[in-house]
DNA sequence: GAATCCGCGATTGTATACAAAAAGTAGAAC
DNA sequence: GTTCTACTTTTTGTATACAATCGCGGATTC
């Protein structure tokens, strides 16, 4: 028992980092994630395991998995017949957005409550960061020209710290699942995004402060708004691009 | 194309009912389940797919795609090294049922606020359910010989009915995947709990009352409370029972 | 005697073949 | 022209074979 011990602390830690190829499941999920965030694969589209399979030169195997936790978590809806299910990607609705935005808000307030209540030392350290990642969205919004994708990071980025700084495990992954799905509905917002981008860095600060102040109830409620105020925002592009699952 | 409409709609409606077997991969995943939650698959045993499907006597297959879902649902916990996955039951400790059953609180919470919202009539209509269902807890928690899962499935009836009256699909969705998770610790509790049911019937009580006047905020912080006070009396037990994940 | 390397068994990941079921289609009956 | 029905096609669900990888234990070397 002891040699085993011994052994096991003896373990060679040079894990083979050699080879980067990634599972096909791993490409499979990620391709495709990417195809329905992107709307290359336009909202309300059937999805067949064998196209997707040839389109990504893998066998169904992966992409079935893929398309297994793709669909748990809200990419593709199942129109099931008692035995045989039929995917397609989900439809984006203004109802939906809603009740997404609405839902993640809480679940980051929740960390955000959890947040406010470390120690003080803890907190300035995650406002710092937060500070650094809002000063830049703050310089990004005064200019016309920049990326989307670079705000969409950067924001994700945000909210990222505001959750994994105090959530536990289980949070963390509610989070992990749920979050990447905005992106859907940011992609289509994409255009007008650079125009309301100071309301939101305005509501960022608001959540900085609460923390600094190590008020839960304000940080927490500073989250919930901010993710509501982006679920109106949204509202109104979707609205003024007619609701259909077009683009 | 009239022609086409008219097609569709005179579809035989005469679904096949007649077979009931259900998809191996459902009983894959329906008995894994039961066997992790009934504890005949320890927390921290090691899963491996062959086992389990010589055990259920089916192919590796389905048992692979229902350990993906219950991987993600929580159920077991992915150990990888680069490449390969090992699985393993997840296991059960005070810290991880503390922050479920907060989660959870906080999510039924968000129905229970949607809930109270409606208009009055559906709110007593409600109200009635719950009432019935609680009703008959109360009768139980008199009788100490009582079935642990007859309990069990009220008060997972008495949840689900606050969810489903009001909450979107999203929440809906959230709310089911999660919930039968504290299934595991009801179990390790069970002994304990016909003790506590009273408290437990009162909290309901109160939630009922709330959602009787209309009142979002009473509401909300009532059913948070009683997952809260699930949390409390579920950790007391794991501490006198020691918290190795034993059983 | 301890650390390192190598090979074998165990186990996961992928591909393919096959079975089953549902949707579409054409044709017959009225 | 419509409705029911039998057949074909498409697509999903399952089984099995194969490849890749991991972990463990023994052999080797100093």
């Amino acid at each position: 028992m002891s040699a085993k011990t011994k052994r096991r602390k003896a373990r060679k830690p040079a894990r083979a980092l050699a080879d980067h190829r990634e599972r096909s499941f791993d490409t499979a999920y990620r391709k495709l994630r990417e195809l329905i965030v992107h709307g290359r694969l336009a909202p309300g589209t059937r999805v067949v395991e064998a196209d997707i399979a040839r389109r990504l030169e893998i066998s169904r195997t992966p992409v079935r998995s893929a398309l297994h936790r793709l669909q748990q978590e809200g990419y593709v809806a199942a129109y099931r017949s008692s035995r045989q299910a039929r995917l397609a990607v989900a439809p984006l609705t203004k109802e939906d957005s809603r009740e997404l935005y609405w839902i993640i808000g809480h679940i980051e307030g929740l960390a955000g409550r959890l947040l406010a209540q470390l120690n003080e030392e803890a907190r300035a350290r995650v406002a710092e960061r937060l500070l650094v990642i809002n000063t830049e969205l703050s310089r990004l919004a005064g200019n016309p020209q920049t990326n989307p994708s670079r705000i969409f990071d950067l924001d994700m980025g945000f909210h990222q710290v505001l959750v994994e700084s105090a959530a536990g495990p289980r949070l963390l992954a509610l989070h992990a699942a749920i979050k990447p799905q905005t992106e859907r509905y940011w992609r289509l917002y994409a255009s007008a995004i650079v125009d309301q981008l100071g309301e939101s860095v305005a509501e960022h600060k608001s959540i900085i402060q609460s923390i600094e102040r190590g008020d839960p109830d304000a940080t927490e409620h500073a989250i919930q708004r901010n993710w509501q105020c982006g679920a109106e925002r949204l509202g109104r592009v979707i609205e003024s691009r007619g609701e259909r699952g077009s683009w």
